[in-house]
DNA sequence: GTCTATAGGGCGATAGAC
DNA sequence: GTCTATCGCCCTATAGAC
């Protein structure tokens, strides 16, 4: 088997073509996080992967490919991520607690949940869209027919992870210091505050 | 991909700069909408509201203050709407459900919320950013010291409002003859999801 | 106050060398 | 497989007439 250890910089040496393809959506996955589908470029996709512009739209054909294939992925690690929460030892009671807390680690890959907020703004766009619908109702399934989340568990649990994500986009961790911001992000991400400020605040 | 209605003809009588003004808003909040701050340009702005691109443009010097004053205009009349349920009559324990009801309505202005929604996953932008942060918080802040909320009902509030935003952003009830979707926009809004599927379905 | 014309800059995509 | 060079479009903003 073949290493996945990411090696970049213009001084690396060569890789094969398929970890570059990773390397850019890694790339690309954090730009789009940051700037959206339309105010992400493909030129700072592609500094930050550390090769030529030309090449990333090469690699995927057109800058939609490229969000379509970031999507997908995100989409992936967050139903492997479910999945892995909901065949874990412990309570039914518990599930719930289970896949909030592996919801929540997901921030750390900066970029993967805002990408898809993005994508879900964005059902005006009928390609997008289409992508984004089909990938939320994905999540509902497998918390519906996987995890034996009722539809009123199944609503509340995705209601709190809209506003998780949105709290996250609009940085409220920058106003960590407001009495009500910090009150709010606390009551959100009750044990995992200060994980939450740590990952989604503005670096100064 | 657009569907923004123009409001005003070329063949319209002259009206006072203040209404036009106003009609640009109207216009612009439902462009910024529909296509988010990167996405929508200044001429379909001018298009929907029937007067020439440069002119919006010096309206408000930039297209950036536009979006700002659109953000203004949506917030304050969140505030407004959230104000007048708080004071209406009713018992304390119904203010949730009469909030719910006033929010949901809200929804007939296509574009607010979904102004609002693009703005609140642009914190990376400095200025865009600290607007919707700003804006964010005073609505917490409304339903905590004016609405009487305790924590856990302002977050548990604010989440339902976020997953509805993102079901109408992604244009779910576009789906709605899927029966998870079905159940999911029924969860929502028990008592209005006709009302939602109405005013968010894309036009046929 | 409102328009037409256009400058100026950025971006996605293509051509073609190596 | 990957790069450099560049085309052509689109979009914001300015200049200036009416």
């Amino acid at each position: 088997m073949s290493s996945v250890t990411v090696i970049r910089g213009d001084s690396a040496p060569r890789m094969r073509a398929e970890d570059r393809r990773e390397l850019v959506l890694e790339a690309a996955t954090a730009v789009f996080g940051e700037r959206g589908y339309v105010g992400a470029t493909t030129d700072a996709v592609a500094k930050a992967a550390g090769v030529s512009q030309p090449y990333v739209v090469r690699m995927f054909g057109t800058k939609e490919a490229l969000f379509l294939a970031v999507l997908e992925r995100a989409l992936q690690r967050l139903l492997d991520t479910f999945r892995t929460a909901i065949a874990s030892p412990g309570s039914a009671e518990d599930l719930n607690h289970r896949i909030g807390v592996a919801y929540v680690d997901l921030l750390s890959d900066r970029g993967l949940l805002l990408s898809l907020m993005h994508a879900f703004v964005s059902g005006a766009d009928p390609v997008i869209g289409r992508a984004a619908r089909r990938g939320f109702l994905q999540v509902y399934r497998v918390l519906r027919h996987e995890g034996g989340f009722d539809p009123e568990e199944a609503r509340s649990f995705l209601a709190g992870g809209m506003l998780l994500n949105t709290l996250v986009g609009i940085r409220m961790a920058d106003d960590y210091d407001d009495p009500d911001a910090r009150e709010l992000i606390d009551s959100v991400a009750p044990t995992k505050a200060e994980f939450l400020v740590r990952i989604s605040r503005t670096p100064r």
